[in-house]
DNA sequence: TGTACATCAGTGAACGCGCGTTCACTGATGTAC
DNA sequence: TGTACATCAGTGAACGCGCGTTCACTGATGTAC
């Protein structure tokens, strides 16, 4: 008997709050994070359907949960972009990057209204995003060092990155903008700091 | 008897088509657009259950009608804001005046798995709006006239309008960015034209 | 190594709820003559 | 001006559905001795 088939028999099932985490990305992504069911999750992981409640209080407790992870690797994957090339620019990129991997995770994030948002992880883990983003903008020569000045670049970062990867996941955008999000998102972006690129 | 005693008591409402659409902005902008209901908005129009079918085939024909008078909306307001300015950053202020002005046209607009995104109507508003997009776009000298350029800051402007009113909608930036949107918006847009503002 | 017992994860039946949609209907309106 | 009739907007009862949550339960696991 092998540990697989020993996890996938046994009542306890020893990983059930990871698979119903993975379930519900995967849900979200099909039918959007509005229509998901707690039913619908224990349904694909093969479990009863009161099971969820057991991991996860109530429905926004998962949905927290989802928000959570999401802001942690959106900071991982902000603070590994600005190490690796030390640009804001491909700071920018990583963030389309991990909005278009994650989509799920990405529209659970800014959407309030669906979890428990003074949560304690939750808050640990937003901070920890909007940090690694603020160090991002501060490293750039062009914001200035004044308070007003630095804000207001990291505003319109944020905003830029975020507008595209929103459209990008909405399918806004016309077709001949390609299927490679980081490229154009680099080409885009590129515009705010008056560095076209080639 | 008034005439609004007489709408307000005649069996035929006389009206019902708009007072619908006018409660179901504002039920959206309560507790968003996925949590819509029919039952809900005849409730608020003081009307029977079964009366908004009648107008709109269904839930989603009724967030059709909703997002093409939203993009019809938004055609106007950005075309307004062109004649009266001739600036695309002027344009770019419309937008967020737009989204933060009727937040529920906005939500429906751009969730395209709630309406018919084939709909003649749809289309049609939808790619006024588009136009006006891309007309402010063409009028930016610093834009150049290639088409790639020409397309590249057509989707860098949309982007850092659209992530700025979306990213405000979600009350996801500091509080000591203000309350007024337009003001912060035009200072963060700015900065996309290299024209940093006082 | 073996036994007793506490703890915990998952079960399945049951509940009450609000929903979208259908359908035969009724009341009002407008038009033809 | 009056009458007949077609059309249309809104009604209200009924349907079936999937949902979240609760709760007493059962099976497995781990720890103390």
């Amino acid at each position: 008997v092998s540990d697989a088939d020993r996890v996938q028999r046994s009542y306890h099932h020893g990983n059930l709050r990871s698979v119903i985490m993975q379930a519900a990305a995967e849900a979200i992504r099909e039918t959007g994070a509005a229509n998901l069911s707690l039913r619908e999750l224990a349904r694909r992981a093969g479990v009863s359907h009161a099971a969820p409640a057991h991991h996860f209080r109530d429905k926004a407790g998962l949905l927290t949960a989802l928000a959570a992870e999401g802001f942690d690797l959106l900071a991982d994957t902000l603070t590994t972009a600005l190490q690796q090339t030390g640009s804001l620019l491909e700071m920018g990129v990583a963030y389309v990057h991990f909005a278009t991997t994650h989509p799920a995770h990405f529209e659970v994030m800014f959407s309030t209204d669906l979890y428990h948002p003074d949560d304690g992880d939750l808050v640990a883990s937003r901070d920890r995003a909007t940090r690694a983003l603020s160090e991002g903008v501060a490293r750039t020569p062009s914001a200035g060092s004044t308070g007003r000045e630095a804000r207001l670049a990291s505003l319109a970062a944020w905003s830029i990155v975020h507008g595209f990867a929103t459209l990008w996941l909405g399918h806004a955008f016309p077709s001949d903008v390609g299927s490679q999000p980081e490229e154009a998102a680099r080409a885009v972006i590129s515009r705010l700091f008056d560095q076209p690129f080639p």
